[in-house]
DNA sequence: GCCGTTTTCGGCCCGACTGTTTTCAGTCG
């Protein structure tokens, strides 16, 4: 079973008890503890299995025992009987924007509903309104949230590359308003996570209103509230919200925290404050005791008066910053600006967009001291295989383009996208491979293989003498493509054994390796390539997504192989640490 | 159901908003 399965499982017996009337703390158990499964990079499956799943925050004996009931059966018991209680369809009417378990359980037991239907069809009859302490305006609440449910399925989150760079747009227009004084993109694009599901503006101002008006009558906005003292929401015509939130500078750090979160860092940065007689809400620092409350104007004093390192917005995730931060044993995070090449792109050649002259200077106008130009390999479908004569041919041509420009500050490498094959074997002859600098080798293709088989195919790419890195290792595209089942903490040993290099794709689709993962990956000791897989030229600044899956994954600059100098980052490479006898 | 800088029992984050109420429960972020 997968984390996300038994997650699920175990959110759903959460909402079961909470539809039963259990105690809000329980619910919140078996919520917080889907979370962590959730997120955790390793398989939880087998945490349970050896009888450790205990190791992870959240999950006690009883829920460690529901784990290996529910693997070794199919199903928790506890459930099973709850749901003799309860249709399990009315989880879904308690996931209803507005509906929660409270009002479900109502609903059911006054007017027997036990679906999405069964509510559409009561708030259309107005008969909810008879349930006492609903009203019209809940059944017309209902309905509006059936409809929209209807129209775009699952509550829309959108990519983060959409989202940031109206955030980035916004942010810009206030700021060039005479009557801003400073303004901040908070929540989950400051935090640079996968998708966003709106867009926070924090701001301080002279004139608040006027600021207000600059966000509500801004060209970008499809719908807008009206221009407040404290802010404004408009809708863009892309439909992402974006909240306006305007505050005094003397609480602007406690703002801007506040609504950067995450919701799970914020909980447990309260819970530590509570032990020490503290109390913090967006409004400030309030000491229990005395009710004096402390406002502060930047995040570095909030978390300062709770005894804490600064933490970037990145690691606001509740997976160990709150610790890592008291003792001081934060990453010093790598930094976009350390990025020193790319080893990863297409050409016209394959499938990209530009020539290899042209990404050459494009990389180069970065400010990159080298570029490995990585089209796809001989039996690459769509049309846009590249021959092995092709490919010896293009060898010659980066040879000459180097030598044409004369600089050792960049350079062009001459590289692959290599195919791994169902057997693990690759798709040039070693005898070509060995004239090329760079060798990322990826799965494309059969990618529904069993997960021993796939996880051979990967390991036994990491075992070639000629492979330097392995490319999007999961697969993954978000919201349309599951990751492959593959091993991937497997495969991060064959790496880290091998001195193959791990990717993280900073494609913003792929994100791949995702942030768990290659915290998981750099943790066993693989060293990671940071690449863009970029199509064209204008998609080499997909870099900033990659930099922020590193970041999220606590990676410093020394994890990340491309933060180096051509000199130190070709010693990194197998082959040469092969050559010197390193292996 | 989980967990320990006060705890193996007794706590468990904070505030805004909404709609329905005559003082608040439920939901959300």
């Amino acid at each position: 079973m997968t984390n996300a399965e038994i997650a699920a499982a175990l959110s759903e017996l959460g909402t079961l008890y909470e539809l039963d009337g259990a105690v809000r703390y329980r619910v919140n158990a078996y919520k917080e503890a889907a979370r962590v499964i959730r997120q955790s990079p390793i398989s939880v499956e087998e945490l349970a299995r050896a009888g450790r799943a205990t190791d992870l925050p959240g999950v006690g004996k009883t829920l460690q025992e529901k784990i290996v009931t529910l693997l070794e059966t199919g199903a928790i018991p506890s459930a099973e009987k709850l749901k003799a209680k309860f249709p399990a369809s009315l989880v879904e009417v308690t996931r209803l924007p507005g509906v929660g378990a409270k009002t479900a359980r109502r609903l059911f037991d006054e007017l027997g509903i036990a679906t999405l239907e069964d509510l559409r069809a009561a708030a259309e009859a107005e008969r909810i309104r008879n349930v006492r302490g609903l009203g019209e305006k809940f059944e017309e609440s209902v309905l509006a949230a059936l409809d929209r449910l209807s129209e775009e399925g699952a509550p829309g989150r959108v990519l983060l590359s959409h989202a940031l760079p109206v955030a980035l747009e916004l942010a810009e227009a206030l700021r060039e308003n005479p009557a801003c004084d400073a303004v901040t993109i908070a929540g989950s694009a400051r935090r640079m996570t996968e998708t966003c599901k709106d867009i926070d503006l924090i701001a301080t101002a002279t004139d608040p209103v006027a600021l207000s008006s600059a966000l509500v009558e801004h060209p970008l906005a499809a719908q807008a509230s009206s221009a407040r003292e404290s802010g404004g929401k408009i809708v863009t015509h892309t439909g992402i919200s974006v909240d306006l939130r305007i505050v005094p500078p003397e609480a602007y750090g406690n703002l801007l925290q506040h609504f950067t979160g995450s919701a799970a860092h914020n909980i447990a940065l309260r819970e530590r404050a509570v032990k020490m007689g503290l109390s913090v809400s967006e409004h400030g620092i309030a000491d229990v005791e005395t009710g004096d409350v402390a406002r502060y104007r930047t995040e570095e004093e909030i978390y300062e008066r709770l005894g804490l390192a600064y933490i970037e917005p990145e690691l606001r995730e509740n997976t160990g910053e709150i610790g890592a931060a008291a003792d001081g044993e934060l990453p010093e995070l790598v930094e976009r600006t350390d990025i020193r090449g790319d080893l990863h792109c297409h050409t016209t050649l394959s499938d990209g967009r530009n020539s290899l002259e042209q990404m050459a200077e494009a990389a180069r106008a970065r400010g990159y001291a080298y570029l490995a130009v990585t089209d796809h390999s001989a039996s690459h479908g769509f049309g846009n295989h590249v021959t092995r004569e092709e490919l010896a041919k293009r060898i010659e041509e980066i040879r000459a383009l180097n030598a044409n420009l004369g600089t050792k500050r960049f350079r062009v490498l001459a590289g692959s996208e290599v195919n791994i094959h169902t057997d693990g074997s690759l798709d040039y002859d070693d005898e070509l491979l060995a004239e090329l600098d760079w060798v990322i080798a990826s799965i494309h293709t059969s990618f529904r293989m069993k997960p021993k088989e796939l996880t051979a195919r990967a390991v036994a790419a990491c075992e070639h003498p000629l492979v330097d890195c392995i490319g999007h290792l999961t697969g993954r595209m978000i919201g349309r493509r599951e990751p492959y089942d593959i091993d991937v903490e497997a495969v991060a040993e064959a790496a880290a054994r091998t001195g193959t290099m791990l990717e993280i794709n900073g494609n913003p689709n792929r994100r791949d390796l995702n942030e768990r993962n290659a915290r998981l990956a750099a943790g066993i000791g693989a060293m990671i390539c940071v690449n863009t897989d970029a199509h064209g030229t204008d998609t080499l600044t997909n870099i900033v997504y990659g930099v922020a899956t590193a970041r999220r994954a606590w990676l410093t600059a020394d994890q990340v192989a491309n933060t180096r100098s051509w000199r130190d980052f070709s010693r990194l490479r197998k082959r040469t640490r092969a050559n010197q006898g390193l292996q």
